[in-house]
DNA sequence: TATGAATGAGCATTCATTCAT
DNA sequence: AATGAATGAATGCTCATTCAT
């Protein structure tokens, strides 16, 4: 038996892992975790139920796999890194944009991991450590900078940072809730996060002149 | 058997219906729906499994009685349908101190919502027409007449409502999400309420005048 | 508490045994033993649940109860026990329409007893020793007699007794099973009689004459 | 995997069907169908509860599959569809032979669906379709054809067909009640099915010469 | 490696019976 | 004597996991 053969047998082996994770993506995000069968998921992968159990050692361990697969922060995290690239109102801009795309695309994996999270304080901690902390921390850095630089006014940004991050989160789950007639799907994301780019940067008054 | 018997009889059977009320709420936020059994309700209720089945018909039905009595909207509903009584910041300030509040304080049962909401549409449009909607419209109607004020500069109504919303159960998310040792809990839930009005209100940007 | 009170407890008792017992008698010819519930039986007898233990001790105690009061054989005994008092014809005659009146009458307890013989031998053997018995022996000597008299051809008479019991037992079972539209409800019962008795002394087939 | 595993699959879980059926069928004439647990049906046999259910949906429907297949009548309805074979005599005694043989032989069945029909009204019109109707249709067609031939005298083709029909059903119970020592399984059934042949040609009465 | 039949622990729900009032 | 709330054992059915083929 040769290199190329295993080779190959390592890309099939990957390629009925993918299958199987997403199918199973597929059917926990409709049904949720618990109501989700291993039949049901044997079917939408259209593999046996058994052969599950050749990739993933538990229905629980498919979802552990699943969820830190989700996390899907590195644009964000790649933004507010580098926060020099561009003027405030860009970065900005662009991280809110990214987070409700994000937050919109993949609410079924949102609501799917705030239910488990509930029961597995384990996910919850590592949820917290690989996505929420280093956003927050990112975002709060990123605006004492600002607040520093005279850019932006005083604030508590425990506060702020959570109430940004907090409104993407919010706002994904109105998105789902809502349904296929509800504004948020009929208004285009972009002028969505237009919106609450403008929203988070002015407020919603009318400015009056000090002077005035 | 007299008057007293049977009022002592309701009386009692009213303290069992809250007793496996509570009980039902306390194990459910703990474990999540699926996963908590009859036979720890009953436990944590003090009663015995079938008693539980005296007054409520299924487990189903233990929880849309709980999800039901969340809903507690009637504070911020009548702050918004009596919008003259008050300023508009006085006003904007109480609504939103009273969706912070409320979102921290029943994080489990909202959680617990969420979680049920995939896999029952019913309890999903149930909400929605109890608190989603109602709430909303009248945040849109309110932002528009203050546009026509002049109060509010303008904007998407549908997208800024959802957005103070969104925030609001985003920030209870992450108040969960964050734990005991989360700023959220550290800092009085009334200084956060006031620094996401002002940030609603007024944005983070320094204003600057047109004129400067 | 004079003896005329006790007279009218009692009294009232009885009242309520056979108020209970009726109502169990009717819910279940309707839905059979062991589907009745004992709520359902209070309901119909408009007594509480626990009222009904006051006057039998088991669910089970009162199917006995019932069963014992339904065996109602005196008629068709005292038919066979005295068939001097008229002729073979006639005496056939009522005890046919008896048996067929008392087997639509009481189809759905018949059906009951019939459930409930096979998971208790004991009712079974309670039930041949005080009906089955008693009129198979009964008829089995009438038939020899008849025999004996020439009025009947030689018979094995364990098995023509049996066939004209069972016969009848059949013939309920069919008016029930055909339902509400069966031919056995349009025809009076009298004349079903009439053709049953026929056809036991004569047989269907026409009859030639010997010599012709 | 080869074909031939495949057969052997085949073969193998055909068996395992039979298996349970038996198994449900000793068990549910031994205590009927309610009283009878799925964990004594898989204890019967042999197997684990869990595998009652790959093969029947529900208890229910192995009592359906269990009376369906009890439902034998093809014999029955081929004599009575093709009358012409042979004389009148020969077939009324085959049919009347069969009746008997398969009633004393599947008694256990007929007490069972006895049961259950008070309960599942369904169930009565499904035996009454496939099994009572029938068989009584062809019966008196086939008693007219003979009234008409002036073979059988005139007679109320719908109350003798039943009178038959109810006298094998009637047999059946009353060789049941009488247990093993009852006088029909002394007598071979043939020699029961003689006598009742000739009863229902004949007659109980000893035929006088009209001329006489 | 893939299969899918077999497994049996687990669970929601029912209901006969008890007993305090 | 009557009530009906409380009880908890009993049961049909589900489903994650195993394992022989």
């Amino acid at each position: 038996m040769g290199a190329s053969t295993n080779k190959r047998r390592q890309k099939l082996t990957t390629k009925r892992e993918r299958q199987i994770l997403d199918a199973a993506l597929s059917v926990f995000s409709q049904k949720g975790f618990s109501q989700t069968t291993t039949a049901e998921i044997a079917q939408a992968a259209g593999v046996a139920e058994g052969t599950i159990y050749n990739y993933y050692r538990s229905k629980r361990d498919l979802l552990l796999s699943l969820i830190s697969s989700y996390i899907e922060t590195e644009h964000a995290i790649g933004l507010l890194e580098h926060p020099s690239e561009a003027g405030d109102r860009v970065l900005l801009h662009s991280l809110i944009k990214d987070r409700i795309n994000t937050g919109f695309a993949n609410v079924d994996r949102l609501l799917l991991l705030m239910s488990e999270i509930q029961r597995d304080p384990e996910l919850r901690q590592q949820y917290l450590d690989k996505v929420g902390k280093p956003i927050l921390e990112r975002l709060q850095a990123y605006l004492e900078s600002g607040i520093e630089r005279k850019a932006f006014r005083p604030l508590i940004t425990a506060v702020t940072a959570r109430a940004l991050m907090g409104m993407a989160i919010g706002l994904a789950i109105l998105y789902y809730m809502e349904g296929e007639t509800g504004p948020l799907r009929k208004i285009p994301s972009s002028v969505t996060a237009n919106e609450v780019h403008k929203l988070f940067l002015e407020g919603i008054q009318v400015k009056r002149r000090k002077g005035g």
